[in-house]
DNA sequence: TATTGTTATACTCTATAACTATA
DNA sequence: TATAGTTATAGAGTATAACAATA
């Protein structure tokens, strides 16, 4: 039999995944939808180095076609490019364009502008907090 | 002209943001998915009280036509219910069955046991500080 | 006439299966 | 023969427009 869980911590892990969920949807609904959420997430994996197709199917645990389907989307509206592989004629290397590249930006400004405006008012101890606690649960969910 | 905004504030707001999305997004992925998103969107809102079509799709950002189809797939499974409005002939008022709390409270169940297990090797200390950042998020997302 | 909800139709994202091109 | 990617087709979500029933 396995322990019993203190009620309190019950709880606190309740409330913290709820407040997590909560500012997390604030953050996809209050702020610039340049792109549908499935587009923005290969964007993003663009981001810091080109990926072939295969892997921003495997990275965004979609099947091949569907990743295919959504490149021709952000080919076709000038944010993504496709390039032939010199190494391998099978694959294609996917980049950012700068109009790519520029509505990652923005939309990451804009989410970090809508929170800074939230934490505006703390105070230094009060934003201590939540730097430790920020700290904390990277650690935790990384576990 | 506004305030420059110190790096420090924009840093943690950004890491804050962040790590509520890890922790949403691994919640939601490691966790019981007996019902797609959309319809389980719908069954947290009967939780509480029975609603209309018209309310749900208000609630849930959704066209008429679209919670329509939703609904007819929720009742098709047996996890919601159609009746009609006594007051009011043009209404249904759709309702939770059995089935459909109990897969609301198994999802929720999952989740909270998730993150029951990531905060059981914190510190005291650690579970406060928790406790503090978790009741601080609630409180500038809703100003 | 206004409101609630469904049906008609179309578009997009999802998938699996079949195909092409290259290794 | 195996792998990378696209095309073919189907299923389910979304939407707007048009319709039925009721207030």
């Amino acid at each position: 039999m396995s322990d019993p869980v203190p009620d309190a911590l019950h709880t606190l892990a309740s409330d913290v995944r709820m407040a997590c969920q909560h500012v997390s949807r604030r953050v996809r609904f209050d702020n610039a939808h340049e792109v549908a959420p499935h587009q923005f997430g290969v964007l993003v994996k663009l981001l810091h180095s080109p990926r072939t197709a295969g892997e921003l199917a495997a990275l965004e645990q979609v099947s091949a076609p569907s990743m295919s389907r959504t490149l021709n989307g952000l080919c076709a509206a000038g944010l993504a490019l496709r390039t032939a592989d010199p190494d391998d004629g099978r694959r294609q290397v996917v980049t950012l364009t700068d109009s790519g590249r520029s509505v990652v930006e923005r939309t990451i400004a804009s989410r970090d502008d809508w929170m800074v405006r939230r934490l505006k008012g703390l105070s230094e101890r009060e934003l201590a907090v939540l730097r430790e606690a920020t700290d904390l649960l990277e650690r935790v969910i990384r576990a």
